[in-house]
DNA sequence: CATATGATGGACT
DNA sequence: GTCCATCATATGG
């Protein structure tokens, strides 16, 4: 079952949180590709500096303003980077996808990242993009509506301990921990 | 146009 | 652990 819209629209911190052990789908020319959310970072708005939305609106963060369940997907250091929309219309904010334990289309995951080692598949928030092969193309979906990328709730019964760090990669942190983990977990990014 | 800038990854020591 | 290739965007001339 997708998640819905109310599951996005609340504090970013808590759906980050609630992200973990969700499986992200993405279908594409008959091709299923995915896995099971093992770490996220959550991010808000003005009053947070290492978040796109600390600043003024641009084409590629104005959704950052929508209401949440829309992906947001952007390049840095020449990887495509896949976040998810949360809070309301006007409140800002965004969770990213950081790391997947794979689990649909492993082979072909294999294929697009030119790496047979399940560990290299989807384990970092560049790397997943590729496997799954979301671009600019998936930018702007609504991941509650759409039925070739979003995200469902886990078939099993799960039970995990969560760890906290601070955000990776980021020049200006708050002082808050905002990444989110399986612990324990062989997948996660470092 | 030109250039600076990353919410990174991979190769290497 | 260190180094650097990466490339779409944003911004300023």
């Amino acid at each position: 079952m997708k998640l819905d819209k109310k599951f996005y629209e609340r504090d970013s911190e808590r759906v980050a949180r609630k992200l973990l052990g969700k499986n992200l789908i993405h279908k594409q020319d008959d091709k299923i590709a995915g896995g099971r959310i093992v770490e996220t970072e959550a991010y808000y708005g003005k009053e947070d500096p290492a978040s796109r939305a600390s600043k003024k609106k641009t084409k590629i963060n104005r959704h950052m303003w929508k209401k949440g369940g829309i992906s947001l997907v952007y390049m840095v250091h020449g990887n495509w980077l896949f976040n998810i929309t949360t809070e309301g219309p006007d409140i800002p904010g965004a969770v990213l996808i950081r790391a997947l334990e794979p689990i649909h289309g492993q082979e072909i995951m294999k294929k697009r990242r030119t790496r047979s080692e399940l560990k290299h598949l989807t384990s970092g928030p560049g790397k997943l993009t590729q496997a799954l092969r979301i671009t600019k193309d998936q930018n702007d979906v609504d991941v509650t509506e759409s039925d070739n990328l979003y995200i469902e709730y886990s078939n099993r019964e799960e039970s995990f301990r969560i760890g906290t760090s601070n955000r990776i990669g980021v020049s200006e942190d708050l002082d808050r921990e905002l990444r989110f983990f399986v612990d324990d977990n062989r997948f996660v990014s470092c």
